[in-house]
DNA sequence: ACAGAATTAGGACATTCGTCCTAATTCTCA
DNA sequence: TGAGAATTAGGACGAATGTCCTAATTCTGT
């Protein structure tokens, strides 16, 4: 069993390239020198650049997904879930002070570039969405679940946007210290069995 | 006296083309095609790409001083200068769901690109930042007037980079909706004469 | 050991990029 | 009107881009 197949390591390299200089600045020589193949090796793994942004996104949609999964099964109850999701704030605070939010920026830039692949930037958005819902509705008889979901998803695109601005860490911990007393103030109607 | 110079008409181009495409997927080409000018005529008004960016920001940073002290000027009291600020986030709706909130994704992509002129256009976040606190401190004797000034960019924020990713005009309304109950709940302790 | 497949390196390719030069044109104002 | 400045068009320049080809190398299974 390899370690990690050449194509995998490309898919890494350009995931964090991707991540802290954007898609579009990212160019094929960047990427292969990160890996430390060359250029021409590429195209043996990746026909277009765009390949590439497709085996980003399902990494990163995989890597979503396999996070959720870990925080429900956890085993604790779903404030204590949404807790996981919001100290990725403070977990990440450095990365995202300099590079902002790695999905909130990517569907950005896509957005801006009028790509094809933004639809598929945003599912990991919506993989937050339900999960968020899911975890809103086990909180109990909260008539709009997915309304709360949505407003803590932007609010922690948000803090991210301003971090990345202002690099202010304080700034970062002040709003998800406002977020843990909102979520707080969500009554819990949860029928423990 | 011209009705508009051929500088503040590359200006204004790639003011928009920034906004719509980013900054590093706009070449000079566009900006000229834009304008209706040869490329080769760019070099006599501005001498880099980054002279281009930097006069792009001055212009906005202008704009936005303009649109402010505008908001100032209408005589209404801190809570309706507020109100004039949340409100950017329905009427641009559109160009919002499209391209996000010029400002923010311009620091996002200029963060991301280490660019020198990063923190010239987070002042024009900061000219934001700056006179919110203005109306939260004329609010009344709210003990840190800049920490809700931050809470409630960060939350625009949040709203612009959501509605981009997610093209929901429904979630633009909720959450304005959202900023008015806040903002309606801020207690003005304010002191008329 | 060896044939065939998979992988790799190196470079060619047309195009586009930001930059810069030169010559022609237009404007300005004495 | 005419000289000098400002503006413009067109294109040259090297570097970098995404894409693609070919030949060498490495791996795989028998």
């Amino acid at each position: 069993m390899p370690a990690q197949s050449t194509r995998d390591l490309i898919v890494e390299q350009a995931d964090a390239l991707f991540y802290e200089s954007g898609f579009e600045a990212t160019s094929f020589a960047d990427v292969a020198a990160a890996v430390g193949i060359s250029r021409g090796n590429f195209y043996h793994h990746f026909k277009t650049k765009d390949d590439i942004l497709d085996a980003v996104i399902a990494r990163r949609t995989e890597r979503t997904r396999a996070m959720l999964d870990g925080w429900q099964a956890e085993g604790d109850g779903p404030r204590e879930r949404i807790l996981s999701f919001i100290h990725m704030l403070i977990a990440n605070r450095t990365q995202i002070m300099d590079f902002g939010c790695p999905v909130g920026t990517l569907c950005s830039e896509l957005a801006k570039l009028d790509h094809a692949a933004q639809g598929r930037a945003t599912e990991i958005l919506g993989l937050f969405r339900d999960w968020l819902t899911e975890q809103m509705r086990a909180l109990g008889a909260v008539d709009r679940p997915e309304t709360l979901a949505l407003h803590l998803l932007s609010w922690s695109q948000g803090v991210a946007v301003m971090a990345t601005a202002f690099k202010d860490e304080a700034f970062i911990r002040n709003e998800v210290a406002g977020i843990e007393h909102w979520l707080a103030s969500l009554p819990d109607l949860s029928q423990s069995t």
